[in-house]
DNA sequence: GTAGACCATCTGGTATACAAGTTAGTACAC
DNA sequence: GTGTACTAACTTGTATACCAGATGGTCTAC
């Protein structure tokens, strides 16, 4: 659990060290399909192509290792953790379990403040002329809201931990927003928890809330990983 | 967050790197208090006193600095974080989401599947003489206590998380056992908790476990930086 | 006595060198 | 054709070298 936590403060991307770096551009590259579970990867290839020597490569590896996204073998490699599905659900279960905890405290908060709530309402109670559409965008966005509603409730460790959760759900969660279906079904049923957690109405919030992710859960359970294989040979903009 | 995940399968205690080893070994004297909060170490020193060069020790301590034990100011030093009571609270609040949610599903689990909580029946429901009196086996058997609850919920990912958790407030928490009266509240809170688990008594489960972790929490809101520095000073048995 | 500039020293950040184990391919024996 | 032994290339694990920046004490000017 460890952890994904900024340690260098300051200018938001202006990471001084060279470890954080890789270790953003590595973490990237696997939400972007470029490298996918299973893969192999070894420290001096990513040095050389990333211009740095071994010595902050390896820090990165680690920290990825630490998080439970690689392996590695001594002496031998590093792989990509294989998607262990029984693992996913174990994850939307455990986010499942943050988040209604955090609306049930949303909705025993004391009226009018509404600070952060109001920022959500502006971004999920539009029109559907206002809707954005592609995936990566939409994929986000939904992280953005359920984050909120997390953070929104005001413990910053069932904030941090929820955040690690969306990190390692994420490669699988994205696919399901390449369907246009899921991505109106996602605004639907958000602006109807949202509604739910402004009037106050805890268990309706609860319920809905419940429904969302664990049918999130089930797409996710759809997917295969070929399904994965073939988004990284897609060219960049769809995905 | 990361996480304490073992990477070496194998034998244990038999870890062949010494990263891990090293790792293993700062995070005993953390809760041995032979370091505490504000403390600064260098990545020289450990190496020297351990006999190992700094790469290691580096590794180590990038590790704890991810699971939030640790800070590095750049060209300057590592420090052990202050302790933050806002943070502890957070985490115990942390706690009692997983705990609960845990014990939900444990109260609506199939008749006769009670094997796991057979094992803690053997430790926590014996007469006054049979109970442990040590603060560091006390605490170690609290500790378990509450684990093998949340594993016995059978979802790997939450159980994960609550063992960082645990890790994260033992400093603190560990201070609690050092009175008896503390000591045999525990025992007397768990036998009711496991009793009302055992007779799916859902709700009275969670309201004995709710309140006895915050009884907890409340206890280590006492706790000053001070009583940590007195633990340092003294001899070993005590602690 | 006090403020400020300076420098020796210590710090972590990074690159490189070496050690030791794994892997894969190839040549050889049959 | 097949199995095996060997070796060469490649892997991570660890130690060391070097750098730039932070730090803290001292010396100087006032």
């Amino acid at each position: 659990m460890v952890t994904a936590r900024t340690t260098t403060r300051g200018a938001p991307g202006a990471r001084s060290n060279l470890a954080d770096r890789i270790y953003q551009r590595l973490k990237a590259e696997m939400n972007d399909f470029r490298v996918v579970p299973g893969d192999r990867l070894s420290e001096a290839e990513i040095g050389l192509r990333f211009g740095v020597s071994r010595t902050p490569v390896r820090q990165a590896l680690f920290r990825l290792r630490d998080e439970g996204f690689l392996d590695v073998a001594a002496k031998s490699g590093w792989y990509v953790r294989p998607l262990d599905f029984a693992k996913l659900d174990d994850l939307y279960d455990l986010r499942i379990t943050l988040e209604l905890a955090s609306v049930a405290r949303l909705c025993a908060r004391s009226r009018g403040s509404d600070a952060e709530l109001d920022r959500l309402r502006a971004t999920w109670l539009v029109p559907v002329s206002g809707r954005l559409e592609n995936p990566r965008e939409v994929g986000a966005l939904d992280e953005e809201f359920h984050a909120s509603l997390v953070r929104a409730a005001g413990n910053a460790e069932i904030s941090r931990v929820h955040a690690d959760v969306t990190e390692r759900i994420r490669v699988v969660r994205r696919l399901d927003f390449t369907r246009s279906d899921r991505i109106s079904a996602t605004y639907f049923e958000h602006a109807k928890i949202l509604r739910a957690v402004m009037h106050y109405k805890a268990d309706q919030a609860a319920m809905l809330l419940r429904a969302h992710i664990e049918q999130s859960k089930i797409e996710v359970r759809k997917i295969t990983l070929s399904t994965l294989f073939e988004a990284r040979s897609r060219p960049r903009g769809t995905r």
